[in-house]
Parts: C-alpha cells; sequence; structure tokens
RNA sequence: GGGCGGUUAGCUCAGCUGGCUAGAGCGUUUCAUUGACAUUGAAAAGGUCAUAGGUUCAAAUCCUAUACCGCCCACCA
C-alpha cells in the first residue's frame, strides 16, 4: 500500500467497476419494498455546480439501502430546459451577430437540438466524477420521445377534463426573450422610480407609468372615501396630450385612500389589478404596448378626423420603446401643465425578467393555462394525511401549504421553439382575422409558399416572428393536423406555443418510469424519497405533487427531503458576479471527492445553509488519508504475524478477554446504532461527525495507540478485534466516502468476494 | 404588508424531545516525532450562548418583547 491515498488515480477505475459489475442496477423482486430515488434532472446542457454535488445526500441513502439489501435504484436523467437553453444559445448566435428571428422555427429548432447533443455527455460524466450511484441504463432525456408522448396525453385528459384551457389575460411578458412566464418565474426587485401627477379632468391621479394614460379606460375610487363619494358613477372629460376623452369613475375597495391622491387610473390592458376590474365593469382591454416593448399609436393614427397637433405627437410617440416614450410624454405633459408634480422618491417593486433582468410588461396575450385548484387541493391532502412527509417538516410544510392554497392558474405557454408544442390546433378558415405573427414551415405547406399567406392573412411583424396566435378561443386537441371539426377545411395550424418546461418535469415520476403500465412504473412508482434544494419546492416539487396524483391517483414519493443549500465560506449565496463560485469538479481533481462530499455533509444542519471552503475540504481529504493508513497500519501487523487473522463473529466474540477490545466493541456497536438511526432520519450530518470522530479521536488517537504493544507483539485477538473494528468503519462511511473506503476493502480478504458497495450494511450488536 | 429562519470560540457552523466542566472543522500558540499517517501526534489559548424580562429545582435549549442579519410570499397604482 502506497504511504497515502491517492483519489486521483484511485477514483477513476473503482467507478468503471462498480459500473461494469452492474450494482447500479437493481434487480426487481416483487418480494421486496425497492428504494427510488428520482435525480432532479439538471439541465442536460449545463456542467455541474456545487449545488448538484449536494446530491451527495441522494447517493448516501441509495448507498445506504443497497448495502442493506434493498432493490434500489437512483434513476438519473437531464433536461431539455426550454427557456433556460434557448436563452444560452440565442446568446451565442448573439455573439455572432445574429438573431433567433432571422430563423424559422425549425431551423431555429435544429440548431438548439444539435447544440444540446454536443454538451449533453458533460453533466453525467461529471456526475460519476461524484461517484454518484445512478442507474445509468435507465437514463432519461425529457425530450425522449415517449416522454413526450406520455407528456402530450397527460394534456389531452386535461384538456377533456377541462383542466387545460385557452384564455387571454395579462400574461407577464418579456419583450427581450419574447416570451410569458408564469407567475413563479417574475422576479420583483425594488425600484425607486418618479412618481407622476397628472391633471386629470377635475381629478389629480398619481402614476409611475405615465405613457399608459392614453388607453385609460375609468378612474377608480375607494367607494368609502368621502371626498369623491359624488363622482362615483359620473363621466367626466379629461383633457390629456392627444385631446379630451370621456372617462367614468367606478368604486374600487381595493383603492387605498392614503397612496397618492386616491384617485386611481384603470388601465385594464397593461395592470394586473386593473384588467380584473375592467372584467366586473366590462371595460375595454386596449393595449398601446407591443409585443416588442414599443409603443402602439395605430389605433389613433387610423382616425381620420384627428387634430394635426394630436396627429403630429401620436406618431412622435409611436415605435418608442416604452422608457424613451415615457421621458417625451413627461417634457408634454410639462408643456401643456398637466404634470401637477414629481415624488422622485418613490420605492415600489417592479417584476423583472429572473433570465435577462428586463422589465417584465403585462400584456394582454392568449395563452394556455392549468386550472391549478382542484388538483392543489389533493395534494394538500395527501400531506396533511402522511402520505408524503416533508422534511424539514417544521420549516418547508408550511411554505408548501401557504403556497397550495393561494395557487393561481399556471401559465404553461411559452413563445419559444426549443420544446414540445402545445399540440392543438387552429382551423385558418374559421378565422379569417387571425394574426399569425411568425414563420412556420407547416404554414408553407398548407399554403404553398409564404407570399399567399401573407396576402391572404393579417401578419403583425414577420421578422420578430415565433409568437403567440391572438386566435380565437377555439381549438382542438390533436397530435396531427386534421381537417377542423366545423368547416371540414385543411387549413389548419398548430398552437405555436411550446410547453412550459415544468410542465414536462412536473410528470418526471411518471414519465421516466414509464407510465401507465410499464413494469418499471408497477414496481417503482411512488418512489421512496425526492431530495432537492427548497428553490424548486413550488417549482417542481409541488407540481410533481399535483400532476402525480391527477394521473396515477397515487403521491410520486413518500418523502421530500429538502437539503441545504450551498454556500461560499462567509456564509454568502455563491454567484458568478460576486466571484466566489467554486467548481466541484475541480475541488475533485485536487482532493477526491470523497473530501468533496464529506465537506457537504459535515456540518449541515437540516434546511440550514451550508459553507463550504477549501481549508474544509481539504481538511477530509486528510481524514480519507487517515483512514487508509488505519488500513496500511492493520495490514503491517497482520503481516507481521505471518499468520492467518480469523474473522471476527459471534464465536470470537464470546472468547473476548481484553477489556480493552471488549469496550471498542461495545462502542462500535453503539455507533453502529446511532449512525443507522441518523441515516433514517435524514441527519447526515449527525451520522458523519459520528463516524469521524469514533474513527479519528477514538479508534486511532486512543485505542490504538493506547495497544500498540499488543498488535506489535502478535496479539491474534487484539489485531482481530480491530480489523473487525475498522471494517465495519468502513461499511458505515462507504455511503459518504465510498471511493477510499471501497480501495481500502479491496485489500482486506473477505469471507465472499462483492465489493463493498454491495456488501451488508452492519448491524449492532 | 404577511410569514419563516438566524444571532453560540478569530472564521464557518453543530448542539434533535430543557439536565454533568457548552462542542466540531478550519485558524492561532507551544511542544513532540526519520517506524501507519507531517495530509501526523500531545497540549493550550479562546465563548457574560444578540439584548431585556419570564417559566422552571435547572435554559444556549421553552415563552414574551426588542434589535440586527438573511430568506420566502403578496396586484397597492
Amino acid at each position: 500500500m502506497d504511504k497515502n491515498f491517492d483519489s486521483k488515480t484511485a477514483e477513476e477505475g473503482i467507478y468503471r467497476t462498480w459500473e461494469s459489475g452492474g450494482y447500479f442496477t437493481p434487480a426487481i423482486d416483487p418480494k421486496k419494498k425497492p428504494f427510488t430515488i428520482l435525480l432532479p434532472l439538471p439541465n442536460a446542457n449545463d456542467p455541474m455546480h456545487m449545488g448538484h454535488a449536494m446530491f451527495t445526500v441522494q447517493d448516501i441513502l441509495i448507498r445506504y439501502h443497497r448495502m442493506k439489501g434493498d432493490p434500489t435504484l437512483w434513476l438519473p436523467g437531464g433536461d431539455h430546459a426550454g427557456i433556460e437553453t434557448q436563452y444560452v444559445f440565442e446568446k451565442r448566435l448573439a455573439k455572432e451577430g445574429k438573431s433567433r428571428f432571422q430563423f424559422d422555427r425549425e431551423t431555429l429548432y435544429t440548431m438548439i437540438e444539435a447544440f444540446v447533443e454536443q454538451n449533453k455527455t458533460t453533466n453525467r460524466d461529471q456526475m460519476k466524477r461524484l461517484g454518484f450511484s445512478m442507474d445509468w441504463s435507465r437514463y432519461r432525456y425529457s425530450l425522449d420521445p415517449d416522454i413526450v408522448a406520455t407528456v402530450l396525453d397527460t394534456f389531452r385528459k386535461m384538456h377533456e377534463d377541462g383542466l387545460a384551457y385557452r384564455d387571454s389575460r395579462l400574461v407577464n411578458y418579456c419583450t427581450k426573450d419574447g416570451t410569458g412566464f408564469s407567475d413563479l418565474e417574475v422576479l420583483y426587485v425594488e425600484r425607486t422610480d418618479p412618481l407622476y401627477y397628472m391633471k386629470y379632468g377635475p381629478f389629480t391621479v398619481a402614476t409611475v407609468r405615465p405613457e399608459t394614460k392614453f388607453r385609460d379606460t375609468a378612474l377608480a375610487v375607494n367607494p368609502k372615501d368621502k371626498r369623491y363619494k359624488d363622482a362615483i358613477g359620473k363621466t367626466y372629460e379629461i383633457v390629456g396630450l392627444l385631446g379630451p376623452v370621456k372617462m367614468t369613475v367606478i368604486p374600487d375597495p381595493d383603492v387605498d385612500p392614503s397612496f397618492g391622491t386616491g384617485i386611481m387610473k384603470v388601465t385594464p390592458a397593461h395592470d394586473p389589478h386593473d384588467f380584473e376590474l375592467g372584467k366586473k365593469f366590462n371595460l375595454p382591454v386596449t393595449p398601446i404596448i407591443d409585443q416588442r416593448g414599443r409603443m402602439d399609436f395605430a389605433w389613433f393614427l387610423t382616425q381620420q378626423d384627428s387634430n394635426p397637433k394630436y396627429r403630429e405627437r401620436a406618431e412622435k410617440y409611436h415605435g418608442k420603446k416604452v422608457a424613451e416614450a415615457r421621458a417625451i410624454m413627461v417634457e408634454d405633459l410639462k408643456a401643456d401643465g398637466l404634470l401637477i408634480k414629481i415624488d422622485e422618491n418613490y420605492v415600489h417593486r417592479i417584476g423583472t425578467c429572473y433570465r435577462c433582468g428586463s422589465v417584465l410588461e403585462p400584456l394582454p396575450i392568449p395563452q394556455w393555462y392549468v386550472k391549478t385548484k382542484p388538483l392543489a387541493k389533493k395534494a394538500i391532502r395527501a400531506v396533511k394525511d402522511g402520505k408524503t412527509k416533508i422534511v424539514p417538516k417544521k420549516r418547508f410544510e408550511k411554505m408548501y401549504f401557504d403556497w397550495m392554497n393561494n395557487i393561481l392558474d399556471w401559465n404553461i405557454s411559452r413563445q419559444i421553439v426549443w420544446g414540445p408544442r402545445i399540440p392543438v390546433w387552429y382551423c385558418l378558415d374559421c378565422n379569417p382575422d387571425i394574426t399569425i405573427s411568425f414563420i412556420d414551415k407547416q404554414l408553407a405547406k398548407i399554403f404553398g409558399d409564404y407570399k399567399s399567406i401573407i396576402s391572404k392573412y393579417q401578419f403583425s411583424d414577420l421578422k420578430k416572428g415565433l409568437q403567440s396566435l391572438s386566435a380565437p378561443l377555439h381549438a382542438t386537441y390533436s397530435l396531427s393536423p386534421e381537417p377542423c371539426q366545423k368547416c371540414h377545411s385543411t387549413h389548419v395550424l398548430q398552437e405555436t406555443d411550446t410547453f412550459d418546461t415544468w410542465f414536462l418535469s412536473s410528470q418526471w415520476p411518471m414519465t421516466t418510469l414509464g407510465f401507465p403500465d410499464s413494469a418499471d412504473f408497477k414496481y417503482f412508482y411512488p418512489t421512496s424519497v425526492l431530495d432537492t434544494m427548497w428553490d424548486i419546492l413550488f417549482f417542481w416539487v409541488a407540481r410533481m405533487m399535483m400532476m402525480g396524483l391527477y394521473r396515477t391517483g397515487n403521491i410520486p414519493f413518500e418523502v421530500i427531503h429538502l437539503h441545504s443549500r450551498v454556500v461560499d465560506q462567509h456564509g454568502k449565496k455563491m454567484s458568478k458576479s460576486k466571484g466566489n463560485v467554486m467548481n466541484p469538479i475541480d475541488m475533485v481533481d485536487k482532493y477526491g471527492a470523497d473530501a468533496l462530499r464529506m465537506a457537504l455533509i459535515y456540518g449541515a444542519a437540516p434546511g440550514s445553509d451550508i459553507a463550504i471552503s477549501e481549508d474544509k475540504i481539504r481538511g477530509m481529504r486528510n481524514f480519507a488519508n487517515k483512514l487508509w493508513n488505519m488500513g496500511r497500519f492493520i495490514h503491517m501487523n497482520i503481516d507481521a504475524t505471518g499468520k492467518e487473522i480469523p474473522f471476527y463473529d459471534n464465536e470470537f466474540h464470546k472468547t473476548l478477554t481484553d477489556a480493552n477490545d471488549k469496550r471498542i466493541i461495545s462502542e462500535l456497536n453503539m455507533l453502529t446504532a446511532g449512525v443507522t438511526k441518523d441515516i433514517e432520519r435524514y441527519r447526515f450530518s449527525d451520522a458523519a461527525q459520528a463516524i469521524y470522530e469514533f474513527a479519528w479521536h477514538r479508534v486511532a488517537d486512543v485505542h490504538l495507540e493506547k495497544n500498540k504493544d499488543r498488535f506489535k507483539s502478535g496479539d491474534i485477538q487484539a489485531i482481530t478485534v480491530l480489523r473487525h473494528v475498522y471494517i465495519t468503519l468502513l461499511k458505515l462511511l462507504h455511503p459518504f466516502m465510498p471511493f477510499v473506503t471501497e480501495s481500502v476493502w479491496a485489500t482486506f480478504p473477505r469471507k465472499r468476494t462483492e465489493p463493498l458497495i454491495v456488501s451488508s450494511w452492519p448491524t449492532a450488536g
């Protein structure tokens, strides 16, 4: 044996032995209850970060259960990660001076697909570097045809059940990325913006968005506000930048009389609250900002009789970006004496795109939604009834219930190409006023060439492309084009929106296992533990609960375990901009996978952050080496005796005479019981610390030193006990530090020849 | 605005259902060692457990309030 454990040369070979031995693939035994974990599917295109390294938690559970003899499955996978991947790809295009809008949808899709294929294996190889014992023979990719087929079928069922529907309402739209998002994806940031007090006929109104005033449809006041009591229901003529308009004052209990002047202008097309209010009072939805984030005054410019002054203004505003237009309008308001004052220090929160940071525009665009209330109800019930347990309970159960109880319908439409297209079809002949705003080869197939389409149908902006249809709400579910049910026309077009990535991943437990009738699904579903970080509790975990219960009638997993977030050595979140990101693979190269794994587990309390530093990883590398040298010491002493050392068993136990031996055995039994209990209770740090403490400070520092003379003198009993203690430690530590333990294990004689990974978990006593 | 978590040694944190001199890793100081390991060993310094009350025979641990830090949720224009 070498003087030190050399992780670099040992790890790869060991992993290959495990893999080629088939130990990662469980043997299906109907008599045994399996233990199953689904890997939270990483973006197939993404290199590994420290967050992924925390999947060590899963490997600990998996290795523990495998050693206990359970048919154990850890199912890996990769996510096409719709918007994420397309965004990364577009950035690359931008570097070449290109834009996605230069390509038709099929070409763009093919390009992204090729891009993903190039990088798909990186993440997988890195998982192996960490020693993760996943069943690679069952690896799934979220765009595998059978997975997509199940997802589409779920959509079909939801459509039939009235749980998937199309509606035109305000959507959080990123004008830069060109897609809408669900409420969860909105990132609110605090900002200080000017609050403008504008003259509004006989009133004064405060707003941060003067540019939307042209399409205000009403004024709202709190019905309890005495100041405006008499105004409710009355219509006023209000002179604005483009001349006078008529507006009615409506009551709205949500208006805060103490904010601004207590009067609110109502803009249903660009404010979610106003949109709802508009529905109540039958106000028209009249947009003034388009999907590119530019001012749209076409409605005004097409009027024949408009005043030349106003017309000139509208032309000036038209097509300008929101911020730019606002600045010009503020100047015009001042010139007209309509601006009363500006509060420059108004602090509010504004919705931004979590991807690119742009301000999101609430825009009225039709999208597909999932009706979530009935699904949430069952998902709440399942946790309340204890069918699925959340660990740590105290902290995260409340979060889960709060979110489920206040859940809103889920927007599953994305105006991107990278992902499965929503399988519904619209008849172009039944909807002659349809607006098609993208380039699509499918259309060319229907009509022969683009030109004829352009002449027949309205295109809002061909170049911008790939956006949602503003079609009437009639849609037919189908996987392939079928003649219109009403008019039998074959001029049908598939919805251009693709599914939100989370719509696919929410079905991961079913789709990966082969729902509805594969052997795997029947055997492994519901899975045992779902381990992930709390940041995707709503995005993913909660939605899997809803979708799993909806489709299978059964929970997708028995336990939801939320692991720690990895932060830097000062307890700060790792981020590229802060420059404090640590690459897990670098650490594996430098100190070994065992060291990194142990450093991530050791000292992490359930639900709290775990601080990682290179010093800590180095400390754990030292521990791996300590363990290695304990093995070396034992070998040297055995070799010195020149004898065969008996295996430690019950018979041998009875012959123990030395107090030191008896004591260390009894302590080992206590440790075994403790570690087993800690793992069962998801207290991995406690288990890791207990083993570390015992191995280093109890066995190596005390027992070994104290009994050195006995070992050297060839005391067979002492050596047998020591070897047994050591071998048991290797087993206990194997889930945490699989490489070094497996490596030393191989140097010791065993009753059976299997590697440590499939050896039996020790029992106390 | 609502909610959650944190505040313990120089740094990062453990301390689960209250109970012996409050622990670990890293760091610091001193000493030792060519015989498993310097990726080592022995020893040491270092904490009024955020603050103020309260419950209790007993509180870092439970309760109340305050302060600061972090996070989540929410349509206040």
